[in-house]
RNA sequence: GCCCUCGUAGCUCAGUUGGAUAGAGCGAUCGCCUCCUAAGCGGUAGGUCACAGGUUCAAUUCCUGUCGAGGGCACCA
């Protein structure tokens, strides 16, 4: 059976100006093999074209004729030039070169460039879009983090880093379902409803030792609070009866170890003891107060962050839809499962993981791993063409395990990919913001965001490849200066406006003519620099959105504020010669409109001034 | 011990999925506002691409090994 390759894509009509060469190279290999200058039987290569690094080479080359040499047992050189000379002739392209050891350069007309402008104005918004995704579905999971409390800095980033590459697939083509898994059945969820019940034994005035595995942060007194404020002390019972006969819990600062000692242990007794002293409803009740709290809080926050999902996943609904259940029996019917020390285990072995993985615990209950083997069937059940995971660094020794239970059940586990974002470091004059989970002194995202808004948060979170540590600045974040990378992208934008408004105050005309009209007259350096990196835009929209790699764009857009603030510096645009002036604010509008186009990709705002 | 990610300028990072003379920003240093926002621009200095092999026309890029950094190796989630 073949196996679909990894992105099955439409060919880049969108990305006219390399495409139009790419055509031509291929009009001249057909043209060879037809003259049997090529091997008869062998395949015609797709031909590579690059943007040159140097002016000297032009503006494209190609290394076919040296890929091609070996099949076509001809010297690099020589084929070159019969591929240049059976090349259909294109106004595109006004030379055609030959370099060592048989690159091929070409070096395109100005009126080429030219013509990106006008496709920029014509395209608006549109500019950068394609379809090379052909309305394939791709599910994009991430952030998912548990409900037991606010998001921290980590979580800013895989909101960052997933919703932009959403943003850029779907820019892509490709039909783009942003998912939220809520873990809310699980162990840890129980640990919090405990954490808040405690607490608000505490408010009513009981004396007790929190313990050391318990969520300690202020937000589970607040909940303990609203818990209080609902039914006063009637919930109320008598730490005595919840605390004696307990497995000991693990010391905590200044305390000593006693014989024994084991906070999970200690943890899941008081569990039982909530249980147990509370009664079905009230302890659901409690649980569903601290899930329902902090899910809301999150929600605002991720929406704040403009950041929004098509779904949240509830864990719990995969538990009663039975697809838990179902998942493991088509585990077991197909001999993946065998029993061992009274726990229910997957044979994950025998696919390339480490160790086999226990799906069914010993108490009978389920691991969080048997939800996510059936959240993952479920996944390619619902008929995505991809899945992406985006997950926290430090759960890379999960992956081997799912694309494990996958192939276990049949499916292609290669439609799963999962993408790893390293943590973010906080730095405030420079010096790392010292951040741990066990203090409770992490930072929160809002609070990241309150500090330095949503603009540079959103930036400076994809600044870096996701799996390089990422420092973040602070100060720089906050900097209104070029220092400011996203200052100094938004400060073009809102400088082309101020120049529109400029001419507007001086009753200068400025309505752009229609299409290449006068375009011809931008012959300035910078203005060639400016046009060569506008018409690169779908080429990089399309390459950070296969690659998953945001921080090509906001790289991208750097360099275009660079050429636009250099081009800025160097000329007037509100030049008296009116054809002149005609040619260089359609420049300017388009660069303006590439801006806004990218920035927007970004989530973050393009302001008109600053 | 095993696995994953990473190692590029003093610092933070790019490097077009193997291409031609390895690039930005910061920091350092020298300059540029009677001119559309100086929240801007330009010049100079700065490199054994961690190290050693291999693959080929071509390696910072792919493979192997060594050294170094971070993370992961639960009947936790």
């Amino acid at each position: 059976m073949a196996v679909p390759a990894p992105w099955v894509m439409l060919p880049s009509r969108d990305l006219r100006m390399k495409q139009d060469i790419i055509n031509l190279l291929q009009a001249a290999l057909a043209q060879l093999a037809a003259n049997g200058q090529l091997m008869r039987d062998a395949p015609l290569p797709v031909p590579q074209l690059e943007r040159a690094r140097d002016s000297n080479h032009g503006d494209f080359a190609t290394n076919l004729a040296m890929v091609l040499a070996k099949l076509a047992r001809a010297k690099p050189r020589e084929l070159a030039e019969q591929i240049v000379a059976a090349m259909p002739a294109s106004p595109l392209i006004i030379q055609t070169e030959i370099a060592d050891p048989g690159f091929i350069n070409f070096f395109l007309a100005d009126a080429a460039y030219h013509a990106v402008v006008t496709q920029i104005l014509a395209a608006g918004s549109d500019f950068g879009r394609s379809r090379i995704g052909a309305g394939q579905r791709v599910q994009v999971e991430f952030v998912s983090a548990n409900p037991t409390g606010p998001l921290h800095v980590g979580h800013g980033r895989g909101a960052a880093y997933g919703t932009v590459v959403a943003n850029l697939l779907a820019a892509v083509g490709f039909n783009v379902h942003c998912e939220y898994y809520v873990n809310d059945a699980g162990r840890q969820m129980d640990i919090l409803g405990t954490s808040v019940w405690l607490r608000y034994l505490e408010l009513c005035g009981e004396a007790l030792r929190f313990p050391s595995n318990g969520y300690r942060g202020d937000y589970v007194w607040d909940i303990a609070a609203t818990l209080h404020r609902e039914h006063g002390d009637n919930w109320r019972v008598d730490v005595a009866q919840v605390f004696t006969g307990l497995p000991p819990d693990a010391p905590t600062e200044g305390e000593t170890a006693l014989i024994g000692a084991d906070k999970e242990l200690h943890i899941d007794a008081l569990i039982a003891a909530a249980k147990r002293l509370l009664g079905d409803n009230r302890y659901r009740y409690v649980f569903e107060l601290g899930l329902n709290t902090i899910l809301d809080d999150i929600r605002n926050d991720l929406a704040e962050f403009g950041v929004a999902y098509q779904e949240w996943y509830s864990e719990r609904s995969l538990t009663e839809s039975g697809a838990v259940n179902r998942a493991i029996e088509r585990l077991r019917s197909g001999g993946h499962l065998y029993e061992q020390d009274g726990a229910l285990w997957f044979r994950s072995t025998a696919f390339g993981d480490e160790k086999d993985r226990v799906v069914v615990r010993e108490n009978g209950q389920m691991t969080y791993f048997a939800s996510d083997i059936a959240y993952h069937m479920d996944k390619l059940e619902r008929g995505f063409d991809r899945v992406i995971d985006i997950w926290g660094a430090d759960h890379h020794g999960y992956i081997p395990r799912v694309k494990a239970a996958l192939q276990a059940l049949g499916d292609d586990a290669s439609r799963l990919d999962v993408l790893l974002v390293q943590f973010a470091i906080l730095y405030r004059d420079g010096v790392k913001v010292p951040m741990s989970t066990r203090a409770g002194e992490f930072v929160t995202l809002r609070e990241l965001r309150r500090e330095v808004g949503r603009d540079a948060a959103r930036f400076f979170y994809v600044m870096r490849r996701c799996e390089q540590h990422l420092d973040f600045d602070l100060d720089l974040a906050k900097s209104e200066s070029s220092d400011n990378p996203v200052y100094y992208v938004q400060y073009a934008h809102a400088r082309v406006s101020s120049v529109l408004r400029q001419a507007a105050e001086k009753t200068l005309m400025i309505d752009p003519s229609p299409g290449n009209t006068n375009l011809e007259r931008l012959t300035e350096n910078h203005e060639q620099a400016l046009l060569r990196t506008l018409s690169r835009y779908p080429e990089i929209v399309e390459t950070a959105a296969i690659k998953a790699e945001p921080h090509q764009l906001t790289q991208y857009l750097r360099e275009l504020a660079n050429d636009f603030h250099t081009y800025y510096n160097a000329h007037q645009f509100l030049v008296d010669d009116a054809v002149l002036r005609d040619a260089r604010i359609k420049l300017i509008l388009a660069t303006r409109q590439v801006l806004r186009n990218g920035l927007g990709l970004l989530g973050v705002t393009a302001p008109e001034s600053m």
